[in-house]
DNA sequence: ATTTATTTTTAGACTTATCTAAATTATTTT
DNA sequence: AAAATAATTTAGATAAGTCTAAAAATAAAT
């Protein structure tokens, strides 16, 4: 099946944001998602269901057949080895990658992805801590545990990031927080849920919002 | 200036015809190289014009202005150092890298392509041997001498393939030659103009039509 | 159970890139 | 120089993907 690149964004787009809200996926979530009217998405999907990528009901939004999520995973997949390249063979921040695997992800080729893994000794997370998925599509998720649930005292490693946006991958760079940092949790502070972390660079007070996106596992 | 794919495609085109026929390229050159009637390159050329990337005036075919000429040698340098990566890097085959760099030469990045050249350590020629512009988009072609016209006892060394093409690469393969070979030309035959050259696997009978498509240096 | 608000879909229009068929211009041949 | 041929352009149509505005369906509020 030959999609175009505008297909295969729709079907990643339900893809994640189907596992995100673990049922059907409004249409307005897609546009939001996609940055279209909610008109736009409308015609999409139908067409998607036309080509049994996706189930649909009208009035009922979607999600992806077994087809369409085999392929959105493919893109997944593809997309997060071109951020490992980046990051490992061409020097780029983490910030920076995202934006041109957006690119990347779309190339057409039967072979390419799979050489590219190799080339890259088969890396299992991408540069934000998220799973590759294998060549068959087979992905292990991470267990999340974020930040914000690790009890006062305990130590932890960050394994990932939840929300990947550049802003947010900037701001960690400040604090010098990354992939596999350490980070114990002094204090909690009932009144905003923010706590007070030791890390590398001393102690630091991270807000609710920033300790809720990120992923890590209890030392 | 953001140019779609087709408009970026059109411009190579342009840029190697012109490049090969040193005048004004017409419709149907160029509608032959893109494979597309000739009233949809015409529609595409007064559009380009009208974005002043080609002199166009009805009837009289187009040439690239100073701007488009500056985008297709942007283009090429993309093309070729995308070639070198994945023959380099993944263990593609001369032949099967142009139909993969005809994708990634249109991703669109101010900084991938410079990066890419520093990791591929600034390779001078693409595996078929044509130069690689610079970030400033001067190239140093070669001095165009064909194997045909090598006097005979000479010996010559390949730099370079003409036409590109993927059933010439593999002919070539099953030959053995590839770039760096040394061959000597043993005899001409003046009825076809065919030659006999020695290789590192033993004498073989070349015709006119591949010699004629192998670029050499005399040694 | 109505009314109101929100979400979703349809209808019609626009843009990009393509095509076929017809008209126009340029080039060759006689 | 005129006629025939070939190349190029225009006109009108189509498909993909988007948009706005209006209609229809669903969800929420009274
Ligand atoms: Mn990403
Ligand atoms: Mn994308
Ligand atoms: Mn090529
Ligand atoms: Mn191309």
């Amino acid at each position: 099946m030959m999609l175009s690149q505008t297909e295969e964004n729709y079907l990643k787009a339900i893809y994640s944001l189907a596992y995100a809200n673990s049922n059907n996926v409004s249409t307005t979530l897609i546009s939001e998602a996609i940055k279209t009217k909610a008109s736009s998405v409308t015609d999409m999907i139908q067409k998607l269901a036309e080509k049994d990528l996706v189930h649909y009901k009208k009035y009922q939004g979607v999600s992806l057949t077994e087809i369409g999520q085999k392929i959105a995973v493919e893109i997944v997949r593809k997309h997060r080895l071109w951020e490992v390249f980046l990051l490992n063979k061409l020097d780029y921040n983490w910030d920076e990658v995202h934006e041109l695997a957006e690119q990347l992800e779309h190339i057409k080729s039967e072979t390419l992805i799979d050489k590219l893994e190799a080339f890259l000794e088969f890396p299992t997370h991408d540069p934000h801590g998220d799973p590759i998925p294998d060549k068959e599509g087979n992905i292990k998720h991470h267990n999340n545990t974020m930040l914000s649930s690790v009890e006062t005292g305990k130590s932890c490693v960050v394994i990932g990031i939840k929300d990947s946006s550049d802003p947010f991958l900037k701001f960690l760079d400040k604090l010098q927080i990354q992939l596999g940092s350490i980070l114990k949790v002094i204090s909690k502070e009932p009144f905003d849920n923010s706590m007070l972390v030791e890390t590398t660079i001393g102690s630091i007070s991270i807000s609710n919002q920033i300790s809720k996106n990120i992923f890590v596992k209890n030392l």
